[in-house]
RNA sequence: GCUCGAGUGGUGGAAUUGGUAGACACGUUGGACUUAAAAUCCAAUGGCCUGAAAGGCCGUGCGGGUUCAAGUCCCGCCUCGAGUACCA
């Protein structure tokens, strides 16, 4: 009795034994190991290697994977040798907040969260080559970013190779002519030198002058300094002017810093993206980041001085229609040319604009302000005075801080004269400006402009550049919007920089003794004196004579010298990961030429749209770099990137109505608000420290209030209540005191417009309504009313909204998950979490091992294929298969099961079918498949075996259904044989009855007849 | 403001070059099996008209257009989402 129920219950699909066990049998025999050299054609599919959080994976991450997953397995199928990584982006600034708050060492943290991530990801049974496994906090990987590093900092940027070249060349032009015929990117504060000058100099001024050629340099710039994190943020680190982690403020600070020359790149970055199969929103918004724009440097001078004030236009045709001259406040000229009289205004202006942060200066945009410095400019061509001021519509970090202001032609310049009442000169033919600038620069003739009179555009625009030569005050010039790339950070973990300082200079510590690892530090905090923690490292000087790192203590400035305290900014790590997994292990180079020169590049890439700007720009930057240095054969890394959407989690938000609002300033009664605070962390904690008053009124046990409180509260009318009843009941014994921010985590503020009467009001919009609450207070009377609704966002651990992909394999297998995060929709496209369909995958793989082996055994059978079997089979061979190829995987689980529920409906049983069957699913559903495949009698993995080849024969019809329409509306179908010719066909169909009835006695006056497709009666 | 993307049943979403709109799945309703539940299976399911069927009308954000035929192409709008923002 007992061996029959077990026989039974080994012929049920049971996921989680199956799942183990390939799981264990992938591992032990190194399936997916792929070789660096092979017979087969190379296929190299890349996911982007996760930082390894404390929170785990959510069931988003995985989207990424499995359909990258999919696509490696397949292409195995498909004769490939598969190239598919993993591995952890692990420096990271979540381990070092953990480590100052715990004293726990970042290294450990993150240890223990990558083996929680390995865990995870090893559930859902991906293809990974673990043998290849980066960590870029590892020492025998960072070494390598080290490597590059030294790279960049040994190499320049020479415009007429267009490449990057040694120093060491450059030092060599130097010597023997100076710098006059070099042409190179360097930094604008480079003076022309002779090559006897530059023998004449020291050592130290030598170094001053190079660093200002190299692709990575030391250089006081303004940085992007971020107090509560205690580093700079790079631009890309910074959303809507606060940091992108935390959300903390940002100031702008003049820090002597490393910098990436990535600026020397800007125009093969942009022209890069051509060449790569990328989507285009993607490129769009590289292209936007780097910002390309040509127009002309113009220099004026500042009337009776030697001062010139550059300026980059993009409109030099409108260079007769300059009435004034605007100056960022930070302009290094404004101390100087301002008059005494305007003194005091300047420095206060200034002074002022200093005070306010970025976001403050982005937040009121119409604000026109500025000062006079009582200075003139003089114009390039008439010699007249044009009054200089200053205004903060100017930026100083684009361009070169001024601009020549053309009111008639730019709406700012407009604004800002009609504000300062200045001369508003009309130079267009035509035009009238009387109420705003005329910007259309298309249908531009110019007027009023001496020698371009009645030129258009770019007549004007050549005509001007070539006089602005003649008499050198100007050129033409592309302009960029990308900046160099701060890479400094003022943190412990990261990679540590191979540098030390002789004499205020740095030097690079031979490549050889790299790794130079990060040392131990007592904490992880800045020092008293506001040094990097790796100032608080008592070891951290370098020997020249051992080379090794030593004590403090020991420096002598002589053999043994200070260490760089910054390290490395989190994207220098990923920037060339891509490189390293074909040769992981390599302790030579980071990447052998020959596993490169095998490899290549990566064929698919998959990840996230939200590095955009930063990794990818970087990475493509590093790539470009090392191409041109010789270390990698190809110029761009990835030939194609995907995007996967994101999917959205499900929070629960609390809703507290305030049906009477009372405006503080004139006490009116004005309309309703509605406070959405997310149920989450916060108000857990409000619980907690109020969790006697909420006992006294909470009904319910201990775990549903906890239940509640975390969020899970979803449409619960039970929970609900208790909620709502709970809150009332404490509002009325305690005197009311509604929570506010500090115990609701208020989220979005927005108006019930139905009830708000204040005509002021209605027309404001719900952004306007948070920017109003902010700045008043608001008044609670104790008739709230609170409601709950879900809202689908980002998943985060702090919304509560998370859910883990650990849960979802352990209920319904990882095949199940794989195949269903699949069928949530197209992979690009964001898309809320919602387990309600996943029972229809489910019971679909249940079907599928039924068609296989049910109660009774096996079923399949060595039968021939019936022609409808093999019609099934092949029709799904054709459309699995084109699905792959064009990422349409959600479409091709939905193919899965009409095949698998029309074989269960012609009860097949023959292997031909289930046995391709079985390898056409397992990219999708490894696991059922390699156990099926195990089943049909074969001792080696499925992952290998060929991809059944579609056969058209099988398709092939005799007849077809045609759709018989009227006037383009379907009205009824009648089944024709395919080989019938146009007038037979139309024939059959008018002498069909459903025809005369439709007709009711008229005459068609055209039947359009498509062969295979559809037949029209148009009537 | 600018750039890009998207609007299809109660829901997620299908629909190859214009050619049967709503595949597949969820949900809902009814039924079978069961003491019951779960699981499983069967049937119906865009809206409207009709007692039901037959049949018809309407239907892919809105308004036009091209076409024998439009979710798909063209013109003009609306709404939502994402990115970006004084870029000279």
């Amino acid at each position: 009795m007992r061996l029959i129920n077990e026989d039974i219950r080994a012929m049920k699909y049971h996921f989680n034994e199956i799942e183990a066990k390939w799981q264990q049998y992938w591992a032990e025999n190194q399936t997916f190991r792929a070789e660096n050299h092979s017979e087969k054609p190379k296929y190299y599919v890349l996911d982007m290697f996760p930082y390894p959080s404390g929170a785990g994976l959510h069931v988003g991450h995985p989207l990424g994977y499995i359909a990258s997953d999919i696509y490696a397995r397949y292409k195995r199928h498909k004769g490939f040798n598969v190239l598919h990584p993993m591995g952890y982006d692990s420096f990271g600034l979540p381990a070092e907040q953990y480590a100052i708050q715990t004293g726990q060492h970042p290294a450990i943290t993150t240890q223990a969260n990558i083996k929680r991530y390995r865990e995870q990801l090893d559930k859902i049974g991906f293809s990974f080559d673990w043998s290849r496994e980066v960590r870029t906090s590892d020492p025998n990987y960072y070494k390598w970013t080290q490597w590059i590093f030294i790279q960049l900092f040994e190499s320049w940027y020479c415009t007429e190779h267009n490449s990057a070249l040694p120093i060491s060349e450059l030092v060599k032009i130097f010597e023997t002519f100076g710098n006059k015929t070099v042409n190179a990117i360097c930094d604008e504060t480079v003076e022309p030198f002779t090559a006897e000058e530059w023998n004449a100099l020291s050592w130290k001024e030598q170094q001053e002058i190079l660093l200002k050629y190299r692709l990575t340099y030391l250089a006081e710039t303004e940085v992007n300094w971020c107090p509560a994190l205690g580093t700079v943020l790079a631009n890309d680190e910074i959303v809507n002017g606060v940091s992108e982690r935390g959300g903390h403020p940002v100031v702008r600070k003049k820090m002597t810093q490393w910098s990436m020359r990535i600026t020397a790149y800007a125009q093969r970055l942009l022209d890069g993206l051509d060449t790569i199969d990328w989507p285009q929103p993607l490129k769009d918004s590289q292209t936007n980041w780097i910002g390309r724009s040509e127009g002309a440097h113009v220099e004026f001078f500042v009337k009776d001085t030697e001062d010139k004030i550059a300026v980059f236009t993009t409109r030099p045709d409108t260079i007769f229609g300059v009435s004034f001259m605007t100056l960022a406040p930070e302009h290094e000229l404004v101390a100087k040319i301002t008059t005494p009289e305007q003194k005091e205004a300047v420095e206060a202006y200034v002074e002022a604009t200093s005070k306010r942060s970025e976001r403050e200066r982005m937040a009121d945009v119409k604000t026109i302000s500025g000062v006079f410095t009582g200075a003139y400019a003089e114009h390039p061509f008439t010699k007249e005075p044009i009054p200089i001021w200053i205004g903060d519509y100017v930026l100083a970090s684009y361009g070169t801080g001024a601009v020549m202001a053309v009111p008639c032609g730019d709406q700012r310049d407009y604004d800002f004269a009609k504000h300062y009442n200045i001369e508003i000169p009309n130079i267009f033919e035509g035009v009238d400006i009387s109420e705003e600038a005329f910007a259309d620069k298309e249908n531009t003739i110019i007027a009023n402009s001496d020698f371009i009179n009645g030129l258009n555009y770019k007549e004007a625009t050549t005509k001007v550049i070539e006089k602005l030569e003649a008499i050198g005050q100007g050129k033409g010039k592309i302009n960029y919007r990308l900046r160099d790339a701060v890479f400094s950070r003022q943190r412990y973990w990261g990679e540590p920089f191979p540098v030390y300082y002789v004499d205020g200079v740095p030097k690079m510590i031979e490549a050889k003794h790299l790794p130079i690892q990060l040392p131990e530090v007592e904490k992880y905090l800045p020092t008293e004196t506001g040094e990097p923690p790796l100032g608080n490292a008592t070891v951290w000087a370098w020997d020249t004579e051992n080379n090794i790192v030593v004590e403090n203590d020991k420096i002598d400035h002589k053999t043994i010298f200070p260490l760089e305290l910054n390290t490395m900014p989190g994207w220098a790590g990923s920037s060339y990961y891509f490189n390293r997994y074909m040769d992981a292990d390599n302790q030579e180079a980071f990447v052998s030429k020959e596993a490169v020169d095998y490899w290549q590049d990566v064929d698919l890439y998959i990840g996230g749209s939200e590095h955009a700007t930063g990794h990818l720009l970087y990475a493509r930057f590093w790539q470009q770099f090392l191409f041109d240095r010789g270390f990698l054969p190809v110029e761009e890394f990835a030939k194609k990137l995907i995007n996967q959407g994101m999917i959205l989690g499900t929070s629960s938000y609390v809703h507290i109505i305030e049906p009477r609002f009372i405006d503080p300033e004139d006490g009116a009664t004005t309309g309703s608000y509605e406070f959405h605070a997310l149920i989450g962390e916060n108000l857990v904690d409000f619980y907690k420290q109020n969790v006697r008053k909420f006992r006294d009124y909470f009904g319910g046990t201990e775990e549903t209030q906890e239940r509640v409180l975390r969020g899970f509260a979803e449409n619960e009318l039970e929970y609900f209540n208790l909620l709502v009843n709970s809150f009332k009941s404490i509002a009325k014994k305690y005197g009311y005191e509604l929570p506010t921010n500090d115990i609701f985590p208020v989220r979005r503020v927005s108006m019930n417009i139905e009830y708000v009467e204040n005509q002021k009001l209605k027309e404001s919009s719900a952004k306007d309504a948070l920017r109003f609450t902010r700045t008043q207070n608001i008044i609670f009377d104790g008739n709230n009313e609170l409601t709950l609704s879900p809202e689908v966002e980002k998943m985060s651990k702090s919304k509560y909204n998370v859910v883990n992909p650990d849960d979802i394999c352990e209920d319904y297998g990882a095949d199940t998950l794989r195949m269903y995060e699949m069928f949530l929709g197209p992979l690009e496209q964001a898309k809320p979490w919602n387990t309600a369909g996943i029972t229809g995958v489910h019971s679909f793989l249940k079907k599928l091992w039924k068609l296989y082996i049910d109660d009774n055994g096996v079923r399949f059978d060595d039968s021939e294929p019936t022609k409808d079997n093999l019609k099934t089979l092949h029709k799904t061979i054709k459309k699995v298969e084109e699905d792959i190829e064009n990422f349409s995987f959600n479409t091709s689980v939905s193919t899965f099961m009409i095949c698998t529920n029309e074989l269960t409906a012609q009860k097949c049983t023959s292997k031909a079918i289930l046995e391709p069957l079985a390898i056409l699913i397992s990219p999708y559903a490894p696991h059922i498949a390699e156990e099926l495949w195990q089943q049909l009698g074969h001792s080696e993995s499925i992952a290998t075996a060929n991809f059944p080849t579609f056969e058209e024969k099988h398709l092939v019809e005799s007849s077809k259904e045609y759709p018989i329409s009227f006037n383009g509306k379907m009205r009824f179908k009648l089944e024709l044989p395919l080989d019938m010719s146009k007038e037979d066909i139309e024939a059959a169909v008018m002498a069909h009855e459903k025809t005369q009835a439709q007709l009711q006695g008229r005459t068609p006056k055209k039947v359009i007849v498509v062969p295979g497709k559809i037949v029209n009666v148009v009537g």
